[in-house]
DNA sequence: TAGTGGTCTAGACCACCCG
DNA sequence: GGGTGGTCTAGACCACTAG
């Protein structure tokens, strides 16, 4: 029995709906939705179909199935936060990078060591300043590994994120990434750059890419003006895919 | 042709090896897998099965599929993370909780507004104080629309998260969690809570959580202190479920 | 036009859960 | 044992992309 009258597709019509009823109310935390046979006889379709809008469902975080009982309204989980780094702090207006310097150091384990790229001892630094109308508003250093026959570009090097640059310069392929935001006070250069007070507090956000087996590819630390920066994030689940 | 002799399911081991060459760089950024039908022959199965494991592979974001053309690899957007607000700070050590105070504000309806509580005048606030090992590490304070009928028990107060109590106190369902993090100087009440100096830098974490159509149900403010807390996170994508 | 992914069917057998 | 979700089949038609 189709019903393509209507361009979208049933599965999606059957999550949709689902939804709403969740989102009204209707269906309650704790509640068993429907079995697929009786959906499927409801939208009057086949199971898989059925289980393809109960898969998006589940995918969206509204429903949990367990094999032999059925699938349950959950709860969303909203302390799950999703942050977007790339784009935060830019709201539309105008960022802008200025390079400050890049740097290959060589032979100097200890700063290897301390930045967890064990048995390596040429990096490449690169620090640079974002700005929002021509407001200092972020000092940004990037430490990477550095790899033979992997040229950094220089257009690369002023408007590339970390897991962008990562990605370019290496040949192991990053897997996670770990990201710690803190508090500390400003040191006299990172003032001067910022134009603002020393010890003026700040935040920081120390991002750390890894490759397989807890290999790090690369560290970013970002130390950010408290007045002109903040992070920003929105919860995904429930309203993420639907 | 059924392979039913190994326990786990075809359309898993099928996405598992296409990690596996992804995560070896076999199959690099921008590459297309083999269609479908190529995998089915290959994996001896057929093209729905194929599928869920394309679509597994999709939600990692380890490729993209483009309709008329195929799948590509996709280098893991690793600018999206995931914050888990509940554990944060905790790291398997005992997190305790102390209750300041509970009140039922009426009638300011400016405090309303500012929250964002538009037409609302009754509100709900509580102050508790988070602690690690006797040491006070955050303030948190919540407030939420009072809703008659709703009362809320004592432990609640004391342990429940922010999505948790609104889930329990409103009717209304949480849909959406927005979440800035910024720096701010602690005042003196709150240093002397924190056990710590006037004036010292804080991290501070402030929630709203929506309910249809940007309705706000509650509002969580968390200050924190900044050598006694950090947030941490860890990206999703790669190795997320698979 | 040939090939691809997107949707959908009408079955099947299985493992699991519960009364 | 009866019901549930989990896996899987061998087809089908469609919309889209590309040469």
């Amino acid at each position: 029995m189709r019903s393509r009258e209507t361009l979208i597709p049933v599965y999606y019509r059957l999550a949709e709906d689902i939804k709403q009823q969740i989102e009204a109310g209707v269906l309650k935390d704790g509640d068993l939705i429907p079995t697929e046979t009786q959906l499927g006889e409801q939208y009057g379709v086949s199971r898989m179909t059925v289980r393809q809008g109960i898969s998006l469902l589940a995918e969206a975080g509204l429903i949990e199935t367990v094999k032999g009982k059925g699938s349950f309204v959950t709860r969303p989980r909203l302390n799950q936060l999703v942050i977007d780094l790339k784009n935060n702090g830019a709201d539309n207006e105008q960022l802008c990078y200025k390079l400050i310097n890049v740097n290959l150091i060589r032979n100097k384990s200890d700063l290897a060591t301390e930045l967890g790229f064990i048995g390596e001892t040429n990096i490449i630094t690169l620090k640079r300043l974002l700005f929002r109308k021509n407001l200092p508003i972020a000092i940004e250093e990037k430490f990477l590994r550095y790899q033979k026959g992997k040229p950094l570009l220089e257009t690369m090097l002023e408007y590339a994120d970390l897991p962008e640059l990562v990605a370019k310069h290496q040949d192991s392929v990053p897997v996670r990434n770990d990201v710690v935001i803190s508090v500390s006070a400003l040191s006299t250069e990172q003032a001067e750059l910022l134009e603002a007070n020393e010890g003026l507090p700040a935040l920081v956000v120390k991002q750390v890419i890894f490759a397989k087996e807890d290999k790090p590819l690369g560290v970013s630390v970002m130390v950010c003006h408290k007045d002109r920066f903040e992070l920003k994030a929105t919860s995904y689940p429930i309203s993420g895919r639907l």
